[in-house]
DNA sequence: CGTGCTTTTGAGACGACTCAACCATTGTGG
DNA sequence: CCACAATGGTTGAGTCGTCTCAAAAGCACG
């Protein structure tokens, strides 16, 4: 079975099997983190490098008012993160939302190849461009739509970001989200999520499921209704990608 | 007199001149963009890279009902941005807020002095860091906070940004906002912004001066009031700075 | 078959929005 | 140098979406 890590990268684009061993040699050493647990805590000094081989982890604040904001989801193939690169303290924390397997990364090693590796380098700069796509479509969700319309965005891309690393695409979620986590991601309160998910369910736009996971019937009516870009995180094949290589070998 | 992208740089860590001059001998040439015209638009492929020289800039997305939601400002020093370097179809538009200035630089030049000097790179990753800490901040600003607070928390930022490019550091912000640009911000109407300014003025903790730019009377007190974490930004020196270098030519 | 957690539902409060009128500032042409 | 237009800012009144508090209902697990 192929990694997640690389069933995301193929999808922005070449990925050789070469480079794609060569990458999960990176790999130092595998952990296993219970749910709940964190991987990485606000201000704490890290410099650990990873990305998460199976299960969903959050990345949040904790604010001084007792509030929490949830700033992304970690999904099987999300690297976690480049930050790690750098020496600093963490502004956030992570958690683990179901049992994650974590593959550690040498960051020396990981470097290296980075260096000699056009491949690599480019499909790495492009997850990176794609978590700032995340961050940024959060943003806007979070800035300028109504409950309903965050809710059913959330959802879209959670089902859609899964797909990428190799999980369902029938549109179940394959984690039971919580209201109060749902709630912390999209700036509202838990009741009132509990409120909007009862309409979206009520209009057979969604159904809950066994585990209290949560379906989307129909990705279209929803995308519709959400005003999601279904080009979003697609991010089709470039027309030219940039050679890495040529600049840095020449 | 120094460019604000290496003034900026050089809060993160070591840059010697050598590096400086190398990096500023990445630019191709410079580019006078009028204020309200776009660097950027959404849908359009890009593949150019460039940094801010001088003057404000937003980035922004426009919504299908007609609203927009601005991601960010940039500021002089700031980088717009490396995934330029990808040729993607950009998810949203830059535009000039006042008269700006560009450089922009030569990819094949760039990558090369990345891939070669290892100042040059740690500056740049954590240039990358920042700028992602910035949009988490952001998030958490516009998800978890009151209409006061993010306002407020917003001024600090940008006064703290506008220093660390060698502009003004006593509380002046340097570009008059309107009231539209700051609720496109902070995903609030104009006039609910109007309100919560004048409740900052009428405390004394901000004043309206010539040409409607803001100015903080007390930072420190504005600061308390926002639950701004003072660290923020600073990134201070890392202790040991992971040398980059040191893996990619061992 | 409790026990603890999450979810749902209800009622009322409040922060932010809408619409609309008026005011202030700046720039322009007579 | 003033009148005027254009733009952006302020203020008021009423509405609406989301929050708060609270209680009850489901559900999972020992």
């Amino acid at each position: 079975m192929t990694s997640p890590l690389i069933l995301r990268l193929r999808h922005h684009g070449k990925l050789g099997d070469r480079a794609a061993q060569a990458l999960l040699a990176c790999r130092k050493r595998n952990r296993l983190v219970e749910p709940g647990h964190c991987l990485m805590r606000q201000a704490e000094r890290t410099s650990s490098l990873f990305w998460i081989e199976s299960g969903w982890a959050m990345r949040y604040r904790n604010l001084a008012n007792g509030r929490r904001q949830i700033l992304n989801m970690l999904l099987p193939g999300d690297i976690c993160d480049l930050q790690g690169l750098i020496d600093t303290r963490a502004d956030h924390s992570v958690k683990a939302m179901t049992a994650v397997m974590l593959c550690e990364v040498d960051p020396a090693r990981f470097l290296q190849l980075l260096h000699d590796d056009p491949e690599v380098a480019t499909s790495l700069l492009w997850s990176v461009v794609q978590e700032e796509g995340i961050l940024r479509e959060h943003i806007v969700r979070i800035g300028r739509r109504s409950a309903r319309v965050r809710l059913a965005h959330l959802l879209l891309e959670l089902v859609r970001r899964q797909a990428l690393g190799g999980g369902p695409s029938d549109g179940l979620v394959e984690v039971a989200l919580t209201r109060e986590v749902m709630a912390d991601c999209l700036g509202l309160t838990p009741v009132h999520v509990s409120r909007t998910l009862s309409e979206l369910r009520r209009e057979g736009l969604v159904v809950l499921e066994a585990q209290g996971r949560l379906r989307i019937t129909d990705i279209d009516a929803l995308a519709r209704e959400a005003d999601y870009d279904t080009r979003y995180l697609h991010l089709a094949r470039p027309d030219h990608a940039l050679d890495l290589a040529g600049a840095g070998q020449a």
